[in-house]
RNA sequence: GCCCUCGUAGCUCAGUUGGAUAGAGCACGUCACUUCUAAUGACACGGUCGCAGGUUCGAUUCCUGCCGAGGGCGCCA
């Protein structure tokens, strides 16, 4: 586990490894999650048998404890272990059931040549419940050891428009951010926008042709497309606005006053445009958020200097650049990051390691994520090079690159228009919910016309960031209106509704949900059973997420407490049963509304109470 | 040419760091509705885990080599 996390219990500690850090190794007496909580049992018993030359020498056995298709969950430490001391792996395996320590939490037995199947006892499932149904965080509780930690996301270009690349970056980055502050951790957002560089010549330059009045009607309008393809066909074919142009850049890059003001109008006009794509797509992110490549620019210059004093820049066809071991080029020489070019102006490898500085010595960030497309994997690889090379990362401080795929078209290629553009977000979130509104209308014509818009804007934006979040991130994925908005199979809208008809059991009977948490629970059927370990392993589902970056290990979750409350409800009748079972059921009802509420939260998707 | 990522059912995807018989959904077929929301369920069908070796008690998972897809490989960001 990556992240320290404590649990909900009767007592909490915590299990941690993590890369930028040291083996913590120190384990909990009691978790939320019974498959943790096996695992702090078993730990001393395979650490006894192992002995302490063993460990000393092989480290703390592995109890490998996994869920089981044969059992609630197995043990598999036995064999390796066996392997390990040169014994026999059912004997051993005896030796741990022999030992006891589980017997107040399952039953067990060897199988095989030497698993431990398991089988919880339904008293101590009901009482691990009963501690994460009375708190608020449904078993999920912040960190003892928080970390300061920068997300790199969005990172839309001024004055261009955003498309479905900008969708990946900021849906991921933002479950990122969700989870990791849910975890305890205290989380800076950055939106790293584009609003720097030798384009801005050609735009302030434009928007002057324009008149300052009439740009801004166009920008707020959101054409923004349109602004600059404008400025960029006047750019090609006129000589003189190519002059102008690159006359405004140095003005720009030199401060001058007049430059910059208008400079700042380009830069507002697309602020206010991205604020409201972030604030349809329901994300974190604000104008507070904003640290965009200007921000950089004033130091760079220490960069070069740090670089230089640190005797790690060379000079290379003019240019000032370091060679960090490893890359090659296509002749196979070594691969230069290049810091400042020949003409003397920078570019984005400096401004990146400039952001590493920024984010360590002004934030101190532990740890720096940046959800960018898999297309930058060599770019990212060599600037976390050069800068370990310069000191600034190193085993405490970690910077990771997140990467994720690129949207394709049902047609298997990348998702363009039929001229060939980059789709515009706005109308694929605009199209969502229009056809969200148009499944609602007739599922259920009952719904009022506002609380229908309400429930479709949930319900289209859901379907598409779920469909984003949904499959390894690393994977291109097919973008399809149809089967990311289905109510069947692993969507956004299944499990949207899934809470949704929770809730309704709770109108249709008249009963206060609040007060069903603190009922007794009692677990006696199969479904019943099954449905209280999948609550239970909420946390560790989103330590594993966590873990990898990997929203869609969650989803996974989420979309598996569904399913498996839906077996619960098929074959587990509330309404109508007799006391207790009736409160019980209905207490595991609530509890997985608020899992599922919860979760899907923590993928930044709403949970509404009615669809 | 070198490097990175990917390859699992007809389609879209999981597979918890090496565990027992590789799982879902969609599509196709069958069953279940005056019943707590049939907008949710169940059953059936469907597999050379790209190919070939290797490592070991055991490989979809780790290693090597091929095949195929995508991306990257010095002054754009």
């Amino acid at each position: 586990m990556l992240y320290p996390l404590s649990y909900e219990g009767e007592t909490s500690g915590n299990v941690s490894v993590g890369a930028a850090f040291d083996a913590i190794g120190q384990t909990c007496q009691y978790m939320s999650d019974p498959i943790a909580a096996l695992i702090d049992l078993l730990q001393p018993v395979f650490d006894e048998i192992a002995g302490p030359d063993t460990v000393s020498e092989s480290g703390h056995p592995d109890p490998t404890v996994r869920p089981s298709d044969h059992a609630d969950a197995q043990i598999n430490g036995a064999l390796s272990l066996a392997k390990l001391l040169g014994d026999n792996p059912r004997a051993l395996a005896q030796r741990v059931v022999d030992s006891g320590v589980l017997d107040n939490v399952a039953s067990s037995h060897v199988a095989g040549p030497g698993f431990i199947n398991v089988t919880f006892s339904p008293q101590f499932l009901a009482g691990e419940l009963a501690a994460v149904a009375s708190a608020d965080g449904v078993g999920l509780v912040p960190s003892e050891q928080p970390l300061q930690v920068v997300v790199d996301y969005s990172a839309p270009n001024v004055a261009k428009e955003m498309h479905v690349g900008h969708l990946r970056s900021t849906a991921i980055g933002d479950s990122l951010v969700r989870m990791l502050e849910a975890c305890g951790h205290s989380v800076k957002r950055e939106n790293h926008i584009g609003d720097w560089g030798t384009p801005f010549g050609m735009l302030i330059e434009h928007l002057l042709d324009l008149g300052e009045a009439d740009a801004a009607e166009a920008l707020s309008l959101g054409d923004l497309n349109g602004f600059y393809k404008e400025a960029r066909v006047k750019f090609d074919e006129s000589d003189e606005f190519q002059e102008r142009s690159r006359q405004r850049v140095v003005l720009l890059q030199g401060g001058d006053g007049e430059t910059l003001r208008l400079w700042e109008i380009l830069v507002g006009l697309s602020a206010a445009y991205f604020n409201t794509v972030y604030e349809t797509l329901g994300v974190l992110l604000t104008d507070d958020d904003l640290v965009g490549e200007s921000h950089y620019q004033p130091l760079m210059p220490g960069v070069v200097d740090r670089l230089a004093t640190a005797g790690l820049l060379e000079e290379s066809d003019g240019a000032d650049v370091v060679f960090p071991p490893g890359f090659e080029n296509r002749e196979g020489d070594p691969l230069p990051l290049i810091i400042q070019k020949g003409a003397g102006g920078f570019n984005y490898a400096t401004s990146d390691l400039a952001c590493v500085i920024d984010r360590t010595e002004r934030i101190g960030a532990d740890l720096i994520l940046y959800v960018v497309d898999a297309g930058q994997s060599q770019h990212f690889q060599m600037v976390f090079a050069v800068a370990r090379m310069a000191g600034w990362l190193d085993d405490e401080i970690e910077a990771v690159h997140v990467p994720f795929g690129i949207v394709l078209g049902t047609d298997r290629k990348r998702l363009k228009t039929r001229s060939g553009e980059p789709v515009r977000l706005v109308a694929l979130l605009n199209e969502a919910v229009s056809r969200a509104d148009a499944a609602i209308a007739d599922k259920n014509p009952d719904l009022d016309e506002d609380t229908r818009h309400d429930v479709a804007r949930s319900i289209g934006i859901g379907a598409v960031k779920y469909a984003d979040l949904s499959t390894d991130r690393v994977k291109d994925y097919v973008f399809d209106f149809d089967r990311m908005l289905a109510f069947e199979g692993n969507t956004g809208p299944y499990l949207q509704y899934a809470h949704a008809r929770i809730c309704s059991i709770f109108r249709r009977e008249e009963v206060e949900r609040a007060p069903m948490r603190t009922a007794p629970i009692e677990l006696a059927e199969p479904q019943e059973l099954a449905l209280a370990q999948q609550i239970l392993g909420f946390p560790s589902a989103v330590d594993a997420a966590l873990e990898s970056y990997s929203p869609h290990k969650l989803c996974t979750y989420v979309y598996d407490l569904a399913t498996t409350f839906s077996a619960f409800y098929e074959h587990c009748r509330i309404k109508g049963s007799p006391e207790p079972t009736y409160s019980s059921r209905l207490a595991l009802a609530d509890l997985t509304a608020r899992v599922l509420e919860r979760a899907l939260g923590l993928l930044g998707i709403d949970a509404p109470e009615q669809m």
